[in-house]
DNA sequence: TCCCGATCTTTACATCGTAAAGATTAGGTA
DNA sequence: TACCTAATCTTTACGATGTAAAGATCGGGA
């Protein structure tokens, strides 16, 4: 729906060739942060890209994250990306990048929060279910598109990071150690099983398939119950089954 | 890279209006069984449509699933589609409504396969993880798209089907009927850990995230030895945490 | 001062989804 | 039987997208 401006592609920033024009947008390099003129080579379009694909990703959505959308975002020609990152691949795996940046930040800091032992065994969950609620379309770009490069250093690094913090966890809640290169059948079972079961909730919760279960559930309860009650209920024995 | 084919457009079913053309189109002009030479109407497109639909989507995956490769594949023109499933997300709903119905099948056969208690308490999962692996790109279709229109028909019937089948499994684990308007939270935390654990489980491996894991494992170890090992391995008590 | 190369814009092309108009045929009706 | 309407399929057209290639513009040394 919202697709249908129909401005000449040309939008903002216009350029045009007459010198007269030139005295004015030139200076104003240093000093302030004068980018109100936009400059002939605006100096920092990168990261200024990355930031208008992220307003685009959370304004629009995942299938609104497009290259000549981010570029009309950030005021520049519709191919001015890929001179920063080669193609819509490159973009899309880098904000993915910063998106598991913020998202170890917001676990990280949700356990330095934690007091009690029940805060401590719950923090990270929790903290891991907000951040895909607060930022579903980055969430869905870091889990469910499949246009990511992980070959990219910072991609590869910022998602590996994000999984030695999950081993980490279960490690401590073991109270053992988890080497990086080797694991028990026992170990790797568990670490599977805790990133298994909060990964999958997510993206159940965030598809809306777990609305049927919230509806029957007693009147009020909240995703974030639910989510609690999954992690701490025991299992119990099931003998029949199927 | 695949997509450097220039036919144009026009591919294969070449109808001209002269009359001569007529008895000569396309496949061997053979047979008594006429209905092989591309009919004027076809008879049943729909079918023929998400059949190569299925095709299309298992050669070429999510992103190769387009209308137009869809109609190529059936051998029609572009817009053919359209009379019968109205844009690309009614074609994609209808094939997810064959998926989850296959897929439905597959578990329900799985559990009549199964004979002893460990078997039956691991036969949906692992029929789960087993279908999804069969048909990677069915299973995206169904769980990951974004172009899906659960207020279909067919396809809230075939995805709902899968939800009461998971719900009474789980009933059936816990000797208890679940009745279809209210959960208790235990219950509702039951249903949805298995669900979150197997589906979490599923998209994690397709998207190659456990590799980490494997490759870490004891030599050998098969990801549904991981996932058989996930699912019986009983919980330590888990005091640290964070 | 002058020129090279990095940065950004223009232009171009193939593909996609979708709408609308034209062709073709099936099946009911007079 | 002959026709006629509606369903089915094809053509044509339009805007949007990703990407490649060529042109314009400037920063920073030589």
């Amino acid at each position: 729906m919202a697709k249908s401006e129909t401005k000449t592609e040309t939008a903002r920033r216009i350029r045009t060739t007459s010198p007269a024009s030139r005295g004015r947008l030139r200076p104003a390099p240093r000093t302030a942060s004068a980018k109100a003129e936009t400059p002939y080579h605006h100096g920092a379009l990168r990261e200024a890209l990355l930031q208008a694909a992220e307003r685009v990703l959370e304004r629009e959505g995942l299938a609104g994250l497009t290259l000549r959308a981010v570029a009309r975002e950030a005021g520049v020609s519709h191919a001015a990306p890929t001179h920063h990152f080669g193609d819509l691949t490159g973009l899309v795996s880098e904000l993915a990048a910063i998106g598991f940046r913020q998202f170890n930040a917001a676990m990280v800091s949700a356990c330095d929060a934690a007091t009690t032992p029940l805060e401590r065994m719950l923090a990270r969950p929790k903290a891991y279910v907000a951040y895909a609620q607060a930022h579903p379309g980055m969430y869905g770009l870091m889990f469910r598109t499949e246009r990511l490069d992980h070959s990219r250093p910072s991609l590869h690094e910022a998602a590996e990071a994000s999984f030695a913090g999950l081993a980490n966890a279960i490690g401590a809640m073991r109270q053992e150690q988890i080497s990086g290169d080797a694991l028990t059948l026992d170990q790797g079972a568990a670490i599977a099983r805790a990133w298994s079961m909060v990964h999958g909730f997510t993206t159940l919760l965030l598809d809306g398939r777990l609305k049927d279960i919230l509806e029957r559930l007693p009147k009020g309860t909240t995703a974030e119950q639910l989510l609690q009650a999954m992690l701490t209920s025991t299992v119990t024995p099931k003998p029949p089954g199927c």
